[in-house]
DNA sequence: ATGACTAATTATATTAGA
């Protein structure tokens, strides 16, 4: 079964992209970020003429992000991050679906660093990291997926003096995601590619895309129950170059 | 050193993204 994430940058902008991709695709589970939308305004009927389950956490401008099923309702959804009843922004939901619990996150930017925004990212971060120990200590099948908003290594950006002040490889954030592997996930994208050079995102600006100036930030994290299961991962990266793109790539993970 | 794009919003400039 094919479990795929995608910053989609806005769903309406995007729904004749999105909807070509699933049926070219088809991932049994797919996991988007940044609709930009409230559930209510969430386009479901689309989603739904070609098969899928919808399910939405969404807030109105930005963030928000939703699971998509094949063929059927995922189950125990559960939305928001634990640990701070606070916080309102959309940024997390998690479901279990053909005996895979599947986490989709939309970790903040960070940026401008240092400063309120960057504090918050490394705060969610620990939260999220209380949060995958206990998925850890399930020892159920577990993806952790999304836009993790982390350069994890040097080799995951096209120049590392360009993003150097960025929040997105400042040592904070690339120590609370090492944390996170530390505890026993696996980072797909990566222990294929172990020589790096996989991207992921490219900026609108700039000519980024037709430089190929891009870097690795949205992840797939394996427990070790999924990761025995993994038999292909990659980055449907064509579909950066096509009318009215995101500014993300699809990433995906065969799992058999 | 700066700006470049794109999407959404009680919009015609601002916020946010990365």
């Amino acid at each position: 079964m094919r479990i795929a994430s995608f910053n989609i940058n806005g769903v309406k902008a995007r729904l004749p992209r999105l909807i070509e991709w699933l049926e070219e695709t088809r991932p049994a589970i797919a996991c988007l970020q940044e609709i930009k939308s409230q559930d209510e305004g969430f386009p479901r009927k689309e989603f739904e003429a070609i098969g899928y389950h919808v399910e939405t956490h969404g807030q109105k401008g930005f963030n928000g992000v939703a699971i998509l099923t094949d063929g059927g309702p995922a189950e125990n959804v559960s939305r928001g991050l634990p640990g701070d009843p606070d916080d309102e922004q959309a940024r997390f939901i998690e479901a279990d679906f053909n005996g895979v619990h599947v986490a989709n996150l939309y970790l903040p930017n960070g940026n401008p660093q240092p400063g309120p925004k960057f504090d918050y990212k490394l705060a969610w971060m620990e939260r999220l990291r209380l949060h995958l120990e206990g998925l850890l200590a399930s020892e159920k099948p577990c993806v952790v997926l999304g836009d993790f908003n982390v350069i994890p290594e040097d080799k995951d950006v096209y120049s590392v003096k360009a993003m150097a002040s960025d929040a997105l490889m400042q040592p904070e954030s690339r120590d609370a995601y090492a944390r996170l592997l530390g505890q026993g996930w696996t980072d797909a994208l990566n222990v294929l590619n172990p020589r790096g050079g996989v991207w992921t995102f490219w900026d609108y600006q700039a000519g980024a895309w037709q430089r190929d100036h891009g870097f690795r930030i949205d992840h797939l994290l394996l427990s070790p129950e999924c990761a025995d299961r993994m038999s292909a991962a990659g980055v449907d990266k064509e579909y950066r170059g096509r009318e009215k793109a995101s500014d993300h790539a699809p990433v995906w993970v065969e799992l058999a």
